[in-house]
RNA sequence: GGGUCUAUAGCCAAGUGGCUAAGGCGUGGGACUGCAACUCCCUGAUCGUUGGUUCAAAUCCGACUAGGCCCUCCA
């Protein structure tokens, strides 16, 4: 098993820390407002690592935290006329709903920033204790500077940094490089913390959960390419201030969705949240839509690309549907083969989901010639359902009663013996009760 | 200015040193079928430009061109 890690640009061989078993975080939301499409990208491809760490016989661990202690959540309480707290309730709760419609219900750990202030607190308080940040009226600061590796995930140095800066508006900061780990706020939802109120810097929040469930070292942490830098980076300062490591040993950056080639911007107006996004596209759709291009790569949504992505799993839901219904004629023996080694072998590549689509496509062309032929095809079929279990995609088919049976029976005789009118009225049946 | 990724047929997209460059969509043609749906077969590119390394490069190195993303919490 091969994983690209962006902290070192190379594709790795995965080692787990602990054998047989993977500890994994990807950044969660934000919840002051409904997630976006391009918030789903993640969410289905760590889904899908999720899905074939399983199948390689993996015990997996895979947390995502909600940030629901924010500024933007204030904002919003205030827009809104509520409380901090109903507003991370209300978008929690559509965030859930939408994972349900997505089909990604893998994450096991959901943490949130609310129930952590204590470890919080104390770890911000480690830091200053160590000499890694400082306190000025009431603000909390990393200092980047005591970190001579500042800027190993992104490849950036502290000097290239400072150059390229853009005007410095904050004087209390030692180095304008400095990030806030706490900050005074004199309104809205506040903690009273040991430097006084305020809330959390998001930086900070991601290093403490991940300390607090999986203790100071994980195997993969992931999210979108924009949280490369300085969020991830920012997490390995801390991380290399308190635990002197780089907090994961494989970093995953997924690449962002743009639609219609341009990025998706509120100024723009094209934004597409999940929710309305899954009313006009099936799940399926979107995850073939998403795992036809690599995951590290951009991925553009266009009209076409989904018209595509349609007709894939017409086809696939088309032969499997088919399939089905002769394995329930015939009382075949399905679901005993459990591994793939062409499977593995392109999975083994850092997840390479477009050659997997190829060869999903192969099986399922194998699969019609198979059954056009009269040919043995649970083989083919229970292929095409592993690789249809690590990608995430669902088809279900209502399970065939003996009548319906019968039925189907009855059309293949009436058309064998060219009753054509006795035929057709069976087929008509038949498709009503969404046998065919 | 710095960092990073990308450039393959009309469109999408694999392939990172070696037979005739996967696959999908589309196009055009054909097969199967009582009709239809489904399905199947055939059909296209010397890989951004340019130097170099090598017996051999889309694949490695340099230059150039074009494009994407990031450069802090902050109004």
């Amino acid at each position: 098993m091969k994983i690209y890690n962006t902290l070192t640009d190379k594709k790795e061989a995965f080692i787990p820390i602990t054998p047989g078993k993977v500890t994994m975080y990807v950044c969660g939301p934000t919840v002051y407002n409904y997630v976006h499409i391009g918030n789903m990208r993640p969410v289905i491809t760590f889904d899908m690592v999720y899905n074939y760490f399983k199948y390689l016989g993996y015990d997996v661990i895979y947390a995502s935290n909600f940030t629901d202690v924010n500024e933007k959540i204030t904002n919003k309480a205030i827009e809104l006329g509520i409380v901090e707290r109903e507003v991370a309730d209300k978008f929690i709760k559509a965030y859930l709903k939408d994972l349900e419609e997505y089909n990604c219900t893998k994450i096991n750990k959901r943490p949130r920033v609310i129930d952590h202030m204590e470890d919080i607190f104390q770890f911000i308080q480690r830091l200053i204790d160590k000499d890694f940040a400082y306190c000025v009226n009431g603000d909390v600061y990393f200092s980047v500077e005591k970190i001579k590796e500042y800027g190993v995930l992104s490849n950036q140095n502290i000097e290239e940094l400072k150059s390229g800066q853009r005007i410095e508006i904050n004087p209390q900061k030692r180095s304008p490089l400095d990030f806030a780990l706490w900050r005074k706020t004199s309104s809205g939802e506040q903690f009273e913390s040991p430097w006084g109120k305020g809330i959390p810097g998001w930086h900070t929040e991601c290093v403490v959960m991940i300390n607090k469930l999986f203790g100071t070292k994980i195997d993969i942490h992931g999210g979108g390419i924009d949280l490369k830098f300085p969020h991830h980076d920012n997490e390995i300062a801390q991380s290399i201030a308190l635990n002197n490591n780089y907090i994961a040993n494989y970093w995953m950056h997924n690449g962002h969705i743009n639609i219609n080639g341009e990025k998706m911007s509120k100024s723009l107006g094209n934004y597409v949240y999940a929710k309305d996004f899954i009313k006009e596209h099936d799940a399926n759709e979107i995850k073939l839509a998403i795992f036809k291009t690599h995951y590290r790569l951009p991925l553009n949504f266009t009209e076409k690309l989904f018209d595509e992505a349609k007709i894939l799993n017409e086809k696939i839901y088309s032969a499997l549907k088919q399939a089905f219904l002769i394995i329930n004629v015939s009382k075949l023996n399905v679901g005993n083969i459990k591994k793939d080694k062409n499977l593995e072998e392109i999975m083994d590549d850092d997840f390479n989901t477009p050659n997997l689509i190829s060869y999903l496509m192969d099986l399922v062309k194998q699969l019609n010639i198979e059954m056009r032929q009269s040919k043995e095809f649970v083989n083919t079929y229970d292929r095409i359902n592993l690789i249809c279990s690590i990608l995430g995609l669902k088809y279900k088919f209502k399970k065939l009663t003996s009548e319906d049976i019968t039925l189907y029976n009855d059309w293949q005789k009436a058309r064998k013996n060219k009753e054509y009118e006795i035929a057709d009225n069976l087929r008509k049946k038949l498709i009503l009760k969404k046998i065919i």
